[in-house]
DNA sequence: TATAGATATTGTCTTTAGAACAATATCTTG
DNA sequence: CAAGATATTGTTCTAAAGACAATATCTATA
């Protein structure tokens, strides 16, 4: 049978003539941003079982009972991270679809098929536990220390190597910068996203090799307390995509 | 509410109260092989509504009347590739998963998330249409020509795209030539995927530095009808991944 | 049987990119 | 002004890829 076959409105099948193959279908989303000169992932601590009390990716049921037809997945993540942790889809942006997460055990009670979203941000607010959270807040993707609940360590692990590889070929990092900022500001983006130091140099010179990726602004920052040639401010150019990309060593 | 919250034995939600946000979950294959020359896609003609006639990827409903707890989605993909093609598991090998698809929308009679796979494979037997495939076949997919059903054009483009993109860093080409092969048997499958050509010289050489891509047997083929050198012959190496990898142009 | 044509294989040159790291520029603080 | 800090530029080396020439070895045929 076919994408939707056996999908009639009365949710007849064919194969049995009878069976109902409806299952619940959640959204997961993994949020990153850069807090403290770290790299930081949105959690929440459950509020009821099971796992209760453990740490979990934000996230929920998709609901059919909004919309004509149910809800669009992606609409469904906007709404769940707004509810468990305040933050709203006007601070997010866009969020990327990681892939579908169908293993029917990895819930212990129910069969849910999960669809995990990433999305890659500088976030000022504070998150605050709502819903089912009885809290939420950032936590270093490297000191989270404790197994997350269902498998949302194996889909954090998946979301965290495709946000480090997203800065690879996108200008994504510019958005953790000021409206104005130093190649130098640039790169400890990079050094914190993916947890190793670049050498200034070679960065420079990539980041400014690369049309689009950032515009002279023809003025210089004031040196820092600490002394140092004043770095020349630029800000985020019009291109979205890097060519060639900047490759992790 | 989190990943299964609400997944209550009763069906019971904590937003409504009462409501149930079951749907139907499908899945959606694209099987990739090469014949006659050309990259080709498995299809199949719908025997029944809605598209009736027209052209889709093989799938259907994943079960939730096999198993404990319903099917995988993984062995759903293979169970449907096999009922609706007659192509089996094992001759497919393995499915890769590309995301899911969630419009409320892509069915025109009821809502039904479709998580889609795609495979590559050299593929001898001859697909038969089977269950609610009136057809099975498969079409060059520079020349499918007419829209598929649903939104199979919008996975089919994200399936060749994946699809192309695998041969660059996988050494899966390997496995579309004879157990003992030619650099230019193995240049013919990047050829026909990619739909470009490419030097022969240099991928020659590109083939020959990867190491673990290729094995040199130490003998060589009979020389063509046409005249030529010799070529030696090879057999696949053990490495599974090209370092560094062959890029398109 | 010599030659043309076909295909495989190797080599040469140029360009691009990146890594390592040296050198220079320009600030702060003492 | 010296020492230290940071930014920026330059130099050298190596790896990889593309363009394309040169060579090797076969078949077919005049």
């Amino acid at each position: 049978m076919n994408s939707a076959e056996s999908a009639a409105p009365n949710g007849l099948t064919s194969d049995s003539g009878h069976s109902d193959h409806r299952v619940n279908v959640a959204v997961d989303i993994a949020l990153f941003t850069i807090r403290n000169e770290s790299f930081q992932v949105l959690l929440i601590e459950r509020g009821i079982r099971p796992f209760r009390h453990h740490w979990a990716l934000p996230g929920g049921l998709v609901r059919s009972d909004i919309g004509e037809r149910g809800e669009h997945p992606e609409d469904a993540a906007f709404r769940e991270l707004n509810e468990e942790t305040g933050i709203s889809q006007d601070m997010v942006g866009y969020l990327e679809q990681l892939g579908a997460y169908g293993d029917p055990e990895r819930d212990p009670r129910n069969r849910v098929i999960s669809i995990a979203y990433f999305g890659i941000r500088p976030m000022s607010a504070e998150p605050t536990g709502g819903s089912d959270a009885s809290d939420a807040f950032f936590v270093n993707v490297d000191q989270i220390g404790k197994p997350l609940a269902f498998d949302h360590d194996s889909v954090l692990s998946d979301a965290i190597e495709r946000a480090r590889a997203k800065l690879e070929y996108s200008t994504i990092a510019t958005e953790f910068c000021p409206p104005e900022f130093t190649i130098s500001e640039l790169r400890k983006v990079y050094e914190i996203v993916w947890g190793l130091p670049l050498d200034a140099g070679n960065f420079q010179k990539k980041v400014l090799g690369s049309s689009g990726f950032v515009e002279d602004t023809g003025r210089t920052a004031e040196s820092s307390a600490t002394g140092g040639r004043p770095a020349k401010l630029y800000r985020a150019g019009n291109a979205s995509l890097i060519s060639p990309s900047i490759r992790r060593n």
